[in-house]
DNA sequence: CGTAAAATTGATCTGCTTCAACAAAGGTGG
DNA sequence: CCACCTTTGTTGAAGCAGATCAATTTTACG
């Protein structure tokens, strides 16, 4: 990446927020000048149902870039929500327009909208097709994948700040049938989650256990993007 | 938009390829130059599972753009599929440059974007909260907005070449039990679907049996796009 | 008019939900 | 640093939405 990219970069990510956990940070039918990017923490994207129900529909991890759609968008159609306690950064929409002026910039930005797309086609496989089982172990080969790429897995361990009910409302299950599914996912020794502390001891074995195939994060590309 | 776009967009769509029902346009792994657009009829976008389970992750209809994000891409994460006879129409790279290259051109693929985004973000919802009959019917909403911003619903009747089968595929249920929600809503006087003809008797009746909200199909944004 | 595709029906089964109570962690203020 | 309280996780029991299997009817179409 150019000089003069980082240098914009780096003034762009300026004025950082700290929120604090379980804060929304927009909500559905608001409207945002701004593009919001997640420095340190989780946060997600979610919808509801008039009857409270929930969808967490995406998460948003350190790295992660958000919506690049406001200059054409009115309100927004989801909220957005923190998991963790979260470093915030709000970028105005002007800057945006800088940054796909800049091809390497751009660049990164369609990659991130891409593996946003491929995530959300993978999700709804994954919610309409799979057993809750290999649902929820899906979800975590995911959360395996990406963190390794951010770097922050060591020896299959990482930390994740979701509750059961989080993994409930991502995968359209009850909290109660992920508890019992994490158990036997514990019991087959395929996957620890003890609170908030996630724990694969083999990572190939969860894998195929639910089938899980990392194309749709296209990290291949991510090479010549980074 | 600008006379020269119109006349770009016209050279663009020339070489018009048909292509007959139920047929693979392009398989999830291959890599590919083009992006494909749908003309005239229908299509979809789905992903499979191991054991041949089938997940429909978004239909394609005329006026639809597809994926714009080639350039970036090394494989297809998806498969596409024609869903009825379609008119088709590859689009190699250098044109999509071409046409980001106009402001007005652009704009309308980033709403392009920003929509199927969002839609997948809705039906994410649908199928991981909505119960069975709800789900059909959203989608159901979802067709007549859509077509009939396309101009294509008469009367709140229209065509559409699915079968109760890719309904299944698209909502996560079964075959049998979309057969037995279909006359459910065709008992409530909701829907009527007789061998590819929809009728809609009151379709806010219908919407508001589902929860229909049509704002993550942004088409307020339309009209400083067309 | 015959055949293949699509829709429909019935019967049975089960994966998951719901409800409701209880246990364990973890954070907090005294 | 302990007692309390809230959040999170765990368990059991009962019920149901939706799946599966398998046959039959209807429609489209060559």
């Amino acid at each position: 990446m150019p000089d003069a990219d980082r240098r914009l970069l780096d003034e762009i990510i300026l004025p950082i927020r700290d929120v604090t956990a379980r804060r929304d940070l927009i909500r559905e039918g608001q409207s945002s000048d701004n593009v919001r990017l997640i420095i340190q923490g989780l946060a997600c994207r979610y919808k509801n149902l008039p009857n409270g129900r929930r969808q967490i529909v995406a998460y948003l991890i350190p790295g992660d870039f958000c919506d690049l759609h406001v200059h054409v968008l009115k309100a927004m159609d989801h909220s957005i929500a923190t998991v963790s306690a979260c470093k915030v950064v709000d970028i105005p929409r002007y800057r945006i327009a800088e940054m796909t002026e800049r091809p390497a910039l751009a660049r990164a930005l369609w990659w991130a909208t891409l593996v946003d797309e491929g995530t959300m086609r993978e999700w709804l496989l994954n919610v309409g097709q799979r057993p809750a089982v290999e649902r929820i172990a899906h979800l975590f080969c995911e959360f395996h994948v990406k963190l390794q790429a951010a770097g922050v897995v060591t020896n299959g361990t990482f930390s994740l700040a979701l509750n059961q009910e989080d993994i409930a409302d991502t995968t359209g299950l009850s909290m109660v049938h992920v508890n019992r599914c994490l158990q036997q996912l514990r019991e087959l020794g395929l996957l620890k989650m003890r609170y908030k502390i996630v724990e694969i001891g083999d990572t190939v074995a969860l894998m195929r256990f639910c089938g899980f195939n990392s194309n749709y994060l296209h990290l291949d590309a991510l090479e010549s993007v980074a």
